[in-house]
DNA sequence: CGCATTTGACCAGCGC
DNA sequence: GCGCTGGTCAAATGCG
């Protein structure tokens, strides 16, 4: 049930919504440009978050900086997936399982439930039950120490029997401390699970972030070389993508009528219900990919055969006639897929979004069955998503998403939500500019720089271009690598588990970085034909390395395209820096140019402790855990 | 009773 | 054309 995921209120456990939104979430989905409503029925009070979203939205431009949610993106948690009642094929949930499910985190609700914990679990025990046990405990000690010492004093008769009770009172005492105990540790468990995907989701966004503004800028590049137009112009690569998002949400609020309700008529975009053909919703009759200069990669799949408009999607953002255009990126976008591996024994990773199960297959290599969920959370939302278990290694949970949300996320789906749909747009954009249709060579170098365990991949060779954004921590990169399909890339992300907050061992992939950029770089020079970007090549790769383990940061103002390098060294302060606040501030402060680093500091201690996972479509999957466990 | 999930059927694309 | 496969639909089912 995708019944109030993400936006409702949950009462019980409120206190356990965290997150630490370090700035505002970037912008990189589609947004209808809504001024009045908060869209939607979804109950969303308004509240201060829900204020800074809808003054974004109704910025024709989204805002200048770029914004790092880190959200829960936890799963269930699995010691309730487990025992699910195995009848049948796809055992559901019990609600109970539901519920112990930590909670997702709510940004919306009015209370100040809300206020990202400033306090580490200490507050927690505040919460009922912990303060109820609490309480219960010190009475018991109470009572033990004083009606014992007293009675064996006075009485020698009873004393037998109130030893009895005192033992028995501290046998009741020491339940009720173990279960305390087990309870908090429980707790912590979560806390650190929710850490560790938010810390991916960081990572995730970074590399999509990084990815982003090298596509984009080799596009400018481009245009600025081969069009000489002076339509296009010049424009800064940040502004770029600002563009290019405000195009996108000039779009959508072109196809989805201000939101609001699923009645949104017009809509050409969601035609959805094709069955017939092309499922794509955004495809029009001519869905003519804009950017097919080179290879004209994703024209195959449109109807309409040609049209190359000399420009890639370098389009005048402000003309409304640039709508079409957004309408054929969108719908190319909507082809591109970003797939998300990440371990979890959960049945489906929470990204904050609600999520309909419409459909269940059994994939040819593979016996964990796979799942299709399109996101509720606005009526004519595109946006698809296949849940499946790695036949591998069952652990791993594979997400693929397809398509860009048409309506506004809470912050916790931003991340997610973001980093797909960044990471589908590097994935065309890149596409289209390099050589052989997979990327751009250079930009791969550059997002090879920063690394670690994790891994980007990405794949044309599909029937739709796929980023895998790999999140899965395995010990040893190298094997992954040589496991994988040859036509894909492999980009190093960052340090996987949670660095940094003190009980999580450093990787010790950053060893092994040299390697994977051997590797990677291998795989790039062998499937692109391609050689190095020019300020990248092994000897300064190994010098980076270096650097990014001893001192990051510095690393930014060392290179030219300051940019693309700042972001690079943002990932290399999160690799290098056992301090996760620190690497957030560095990656915010070196992307925004030191935006807001209090804002940061003061969130960065928050934990999230248990959220509560929503969800919605949790239970058709308990089919997973069961199959699976 | 409304809604989400389940699940068999249907459809399109692809390879043979 | 046929079979296979991935993806989707929608009636049936189950749950709250
Ligand atoms: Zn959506």
């Amino acid at each position: 049930m995708a019944k109030g995921s993400g936006l409702s209120i949950d009462q019980n456990n409120n206190s356990d919504h965290h997150f630490f939104l370090l700035h505002k979430p970037t912008v990189l989905n589609s947004f209808p440009e809504d001024h009045h409503h908060h869209h939607n029925n979804h109950n969303i009070s308004s509240s201060g978050s829900d204020t800074w979203i809808n003054n974004k939205m109704d910025s024709k431009t989204p805002p200048p900086t770029i914004q790092f949610p880190v959200y829960n993106f936890n799963h269930r948690s699995h010691d309730d997936d487990h025992h699910n009642h195995g009848h049948r094929d796809s055992p559901q949930l019990s609600d109970d399982d539901k519920r112990t499910v930590v909670d997702e985190m709510d940004f919306f609700s009015n209370g100040g439930d809300v206020k990202p914990i400033t306090t580490n679990k200490n507050n927690d025990s505040g919460e009922p039950t912990t303060g109820l046990e609490l309480n219960i405990n010190t009475g018991l000690n109470l009572l033990i120490t004083n009606t014992s010492s007293d009675q064996s004093m006075v009485d020698d008769g009873i004393s037998t029997n109130m030893e009895n009770k005192k033992t028995k009172n501290e046998f009741a005492v020491l339940q009720v401390e173990l279960d305390r105990m087990n309870a908090e540790n429980q707790r912590l468990r979560n806390m650190l699970n929710e850490l560790t995907n938010n810390y991916n989701i960081l990572q995730m966004h970074l590399v999509t972030l990084k990815q982003d503004q090298k596509v984009e800028n080799n596009n400018e590049e481009r245009v600025v070389l081969e069009d000489k137009k002076p339509n296009g112009g010049f424009v800064a690569p940040r502004q770029f993508i600002d563009l290019g998002l405000a195009s996108a949400n000039n779009n959508n609020n072109n196809t989805v009528d201000t939101s609001d309700e699923p009645s949104l008529s017009s809509s050409e975009g969601r035609s959805s219900r094709d069955r017939t053909g092309s499922p794509g919703n955004n495809n029009e009759d001519n869905t003519t990919v804009v950017f097919d200069q080179d290879k004209k990669e994703f024209v195959r799949r449109e109807d309409s055969p040609d049209q190359g408009y000399g420009a890639n999607k370098v389009p005048k953002f402000n003309s409304s006639s640039s709508s079409k255009n957004a309408d054929q990126t969108e719908a190319t976008m909507r082809k591109a897929r970003v797939s998300v591996r990440a371990r979890s024994e959960a049945p489906m990773i929470n990204d904050g979004c609600q999520w309909r199960k419409y459909g269940q297959k059994m994939a040819k290599g593979n016996p964990c069955p796979r799942a299709y969920y399109r996101c509720t959370m606005a009526a004519g939302c595109p946006v698809r998503k296949q849940v499946q278990r790695c036949a591998e290694d069952k652990t791993i949970l594979i997400t693929t998403y397809e398509g860009n949300h048409n309506h506004p996320l809470p912050p916790a789906a931003m991340a997610m939500a973001s980093t797909t749909s960044s990471a589908a747009r590097l994935l065309l954009s890149g596409s289209m500019s390099s050589a052989d249709g997979l990327m751009n060579p250079n930009f791969l170098a550059r997002t090879l720089l920063p690394c670690s365990s994790s891994m980007a991949t990405i794949s044309a060779s599909a029937p739709f271009p796929t980023v895998t954004l790999d999140l899965t921590q395995t010990p040893n990169p190298l094997q992954q690598l040589v496991q994988r399909p040859p036509n894909q890339f492999h980009i190093p992300l960052g340090p996987n588990p949670p660095h940094g907050f003190g009980n999580a061992p450093a990787p010790a992939a950053t060893s092994l970085l040299p390697q994977i950029f051997g590797q990677a770089l291998y795989n790039q020079s062998k499937f692109s034909g391609l050689q190095m970007s020019q300020d990248m090549d092994p000897a300064q790769l190994g010098h980076l390395h270096h650097h990014h383990q001893s001192q990051a940061t510095h690393q930014a103002g060392q290179n030219n395209n300051s940019l693309a390098d700042s972001v690079s060294a943002a990932t290399a302060a999160i690799a290098a820096d056992p301090n996760f606040t620190a690497a957030l501030a560095a990656a915010i402060t070196s992307i925004m140019g030191g935006a807001h680093p209090n804002s940061i500091a003061n969130n960065n201690t928050n934990l999230p402790t248990t959220t509560n996972t929503t969800t919605s479509n949790s239970n058709s999957n308990g089919k997973f855990s069961s199959e699976l466990n």
